[in-house]
DNA sequence: CCTCCATATTCCATTATGGCAATATATTAA
DNA sequence: TTAATATATTGCCATAATGGAATATGGAGG
């Protein structure tokens, strides 16, 4: 019970949502989700824990960066389902269209300096 | 966005969730469920108000009694995906199992009265 | 070593949520 | 009408969740 309602948390927060659509395009740093949802930097790693405590993302550190992926969601059916049904629900959606438009403009290389800045 | 959150909020809850899948098994009134989770009655209604509004479940008002049905899920994706899954998953979760095996002992007529009590 | 930078963590304020008691509403029965 | 009952609503409290500023951590490069 608490697997499903930690899941289902997950995906009940508007930014958290819009992170998954985002990692369904490409591969991001903690920089570059700030960058694309406008929060600051504390609340996108919150946020990131939230989503991979829930089996939905997995990160790496690489150099600097610490890189989230969309999980394939081995960890659980619950997760698997909702990715799957993810992969195609919410695309029309306005919020979530004007993000993926933005992505291929957010790159880790043009934030240099600017990971703490709101 | 805000309905697709609005009904992973639903089902976020674990007294929500149980809601659900006893309503799996029959309809049921306010006062039974109440009993059923051994809650407040007003906790009961606002669950079901939440439940409602994500459109889960829908009511209807038959003499005294308010009796609350799963829903179809005809209204959003969300709901339909959501409720098709529910019709197995948490079948072995232990809360859910003891409910369920309640079910068929708590029946409206042997509450008369106690509806407000706790 | 020190500095810079990306990220995580802590702390605080604001808001949302879940619960109950008390009350309001509505229906049925007398 | 009044009484009794089922449900909804309101008000309140405790707790959790969201967001930001400040701070801590850890790696890379001088």
């Amino acid at each position: 019970m608490k697997e499903f309602t930690r899941v289902m948390k997950a995906v009940s927060d508007p930014n958290r949502v819009k992170i998954v659509k985002m990692l369904q395009h490409k591969v991001m740093c903690v920089c570059e989700i700030r960058e694309a949802l406008q929060v600051a930097q504390p609340t996108v790693s919150k946020h990131l824990k939230v989503l991979e405590e829930a089996g939905m993302v997995y990160s790496r550190k690489e150099g600097v960066w610490v890189n989230y992926h969309l999980s394939g969601g081995e960890i659980s059916p619950y997760v698997s389902s909702l990715l799957g049904n993810l992969k195609h629900w919410l695309d029309d959606d306005a919020q979530v269209s004007v993000l993926v438009e933005k992505l291929p403009g957010i790159r880790r290389e043009d934030i240099r300096g600017k990971c703490r800045s709101v």
